[in-house]
DNA sequence: GTTTTTATTGCAAATGATTTGCAATAATTT
DNA sequence: AAATTATTGCAAATCATTTGCAATAAAAAC
């Protein structure tokens, strides 16, 4: 069902490797979690149903979808959790976010701007920009009161 | 001298802080090494001149300078070096940063563009944006062949 | 200038998130 | 079914940062 466990199975086939009973698992909760997991969030949500689900196979997991490029993790630099990397399964690039500093939800969005923003860059200093990062903090409409 | 060291003894003195050799040595630092240092390399620095400085100090006066907003930390999430703080003594707001992936170097901007994609978003979504960090990745000119 | 007050420091131990070594386990291959 | 070896669970390690507390030193009061 999920692109994410496709694409997965398929990468990890090509390379020797082998699709876990906890892989998949760890896979069907991003999907299913959506916004910008923790490890910690996925493991105590996949933990429900397999209590024998080790903290660091959450980590492991994680990273390696992150090498192969199916994951992507990020710090939401919030005033606290700063050092929590969240992990973010939708099409790691182009698309950005907002963070609510108040409740913490956060809202995807994309500008045609910003394209824009790193051509310009580009031109000025002849620097290749590979990838952009663009991050709105503030306050949702429901915390403004 | 130093602005830094000009306006952080004015609000320390209004709150009845005290202007101790190691704040001074340490604000001094933040602007002789300009770049984004981390609290290491702080630490580094001011401790060949005075040996008896102690790391966790150098945190204290960072977190300190940053609630008091003369400073902000920031993650430049590298492919490694991605939990390690780096301290930004200019002018928080209203600049952003290209880093580059091979020699770690960082180049200051800004692009009105950045206000538009801000109000843009704010107009569509009804939420209020406080700060805007926009990071490019990629290679400086040296960097790239 | 000396004494008093108390903000700040150094030090060592604690923290939190993440990573790692290794022997046990379980997917694949044979 | 047996052999192979990628992956796991567990416990210990790591890294950046924070914290408690007694010792130190600014600034205030004498
Ligand atoms: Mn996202
Ligand atoms: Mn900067
Ligand atoms: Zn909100
Ligand atoms: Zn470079």
């Amino acid at each position: 069902m999920g692109a994410l466990l496709e694409e997965a199975t398929e990468i990890l086939r090509s390379r020797g490797g082998r699709m876990t009973n906890q892989r998949k698992r760890i896979l069907e909760s991003l999907e299913l979690l959506g916004s910008h997991p923790s490890a910690d969030e996925i493991f105590a949500f996949v933990s429900q149903s397999d209590p024998t689900l080790n903290l660091s196979t959450v980590y492991r997991t994680l990273r390696w979808l992150e090498q192969e490029g199916l994951v992507s993790a990020r710090h939401f630099h919030f005033d606290e959790d700063r050092r929590t990397d969240r992990f973010d399964a939708a099409s790691p690039i182009d698309h950005h976010h907002f963070i609510c500093t108040e409740c913490k939800s956060v809202i995807e969005f994309d500008n045609r701007l910003i394209g824009e923003v790193k051509n310009q860059f580009s031109r000025q200093t002849n620097c290749w920009v590979q990838s952009v990062s663009v991050v709105l903090y503030g306050l949702c409409p429901n915390c403004q009161k």
